[in-house]
DNA sequence: TCCTGTGAAAGGTTTCACAGCT
DNA sequence: AGCTGTGAAACCTTTCACAGGA
């Protein structure tokens, strides 16, 4: 067994969130046929500082050369590797409402290293419903679509209050990464990974930054009634 | 000029980004006529340690009562006002394709602190249609809904191609919140307040763990020379 | 000369553990 | 006793600045 440089286990975690902005900035260029590319303008078309980029692809291993830059292809198959999307990983979605529709219609999966194998609902009106080439299924067969022990990831995009009951049973049925568009939080056991996606908690973090510009003349106001 | 002990400026903004966690946990615990909650209950329907919590609402000011816990009705006021959120904010979203109408019809914001005011498109085959009791309306209008002095948060869920275009824009009639749900990366200019949601980046990072967890055992060869 | 890769420094976040108030 | 608020320690992330190879 080979030991090369990309066998630097422990990529820190703020750098993987940053791969795929890099992968994608790198799609660009490679659309538009540039071959290669410096660290400084990478970085710029993907939002972050070229300091910042070289230490994150540091962790990847060497695929940079010095003086010159780095190789599109050669760097998009380095980070597509380290990120796990040389297959295509199935995805589940939960929930049919306007947010599931428009998660189940978007384009962007397939190129991206994910294909959605199924389409769930609660709602009779909704199961037997086509959407592009899938077909609403009950929730009753939830646990017949997850093969054990073939990883999947779950998408739940149900209202607040079904999204915890979704939650456990998706992990019941042996799915371990979770991405939750509910309007809540949810409990999941240790080892199952979940991330949030959340419209007001994006809106509330811009409206702090919003009052913080405009001012806290407001606010001295209140201060004094405390 | 009074200064206690929330005149403190500068909260962190790891903080920042988990109080609408709080907010809402503070919600659901309103909603079932609970009146006091310690940080160990809060922390954990929020998905955070205690400590964490404790540290975050310190940056706030001083609103528990030792040997007791929160009060319910007033932390959440004291989260709302720091947040900015005890007036409603204006909201506009550009791009009314499945994921804008998702945006669009979601009903979350009333409550939250914010209002959409306005619905745009460029497709001439949308504009006009009724959504709620919103209209879309043709871009040619972005600049003569943008007050001016008045803050304003805009919303981009149009095709990646058009994000930049429609950012510039934004900023141009004086948005200086933004928030991104395009599949792209947006410059915008200094002093301007850029977020973005990506469903794809999401995956991606849920992906690299999955594989992380399946592909751990070549890492033990690694181990062994530490 | 150019640009990557990386130690070291600086800055930010989380956890610990307990002082201090009810 | 019970629970908050907070220094201090541990940990993680970013930035700096330059060694080193093309």
């Amino acid at each position: 067994m080979s030991v090369d440089q990309a066998a630097k286990r422990e990529i820190p975690d703020a750098t993987v969130a940053r791969l795929p902005g890099y992968l994608r900035a790198l799609g660009q260029l490679t659309a538009q046929d540039v071959l290669s590319v410096s660290s400084e303008e990478l970085a710029h078309s993907a939002g972050v500082s070229s300091a910042k980029l070289r230490k994150d692809l540091s962790h990847l291993g060497s695929y940079g050369v010095r003086g010159v830059g780095y190789d599109v292809a050669h760097l998009t198959y380095q980070i597509s590797r380290a990120l796990g999307l040389t297959h295509d990983w199935p995805v589940l979605i939960v929930g049919m409402g306007n947010l599931g529709r428009a998660l189940a219609s978007y384009g962007g999966f397939a190129t991206k290293g994910f294909k959605v194998v199924a389409l769930l609902d609660r709602d009779p009106t909704l199961v037997g419903q086509q959407l592009d080439d899938l077909r609403v299924q009950p929730m009753t067969e939830l646990e017949s679509l997850v093969t054990p022990g073939e990883a999947c990831i779950g998408v739940i995009a149900t209202p607040a209050g079904s999204a915890q009951e979704v939650a456990d049973r998706l992990v019941a049925a042996g799915v371990s990464s979770i991405l939750n568009f509910a309007a809540t939080a949810i409990q999941v056991p240790e080892g199952v990974h979940m991330r949030k996606v959340d419209l007001s908690t994006e809106l509330q973090i811009l409206a702090f930054h919003e009052q913080q510009r405009s001012g806290g003349m407001t606010d001295d106001l209140l201060e004094g009634a405390g």
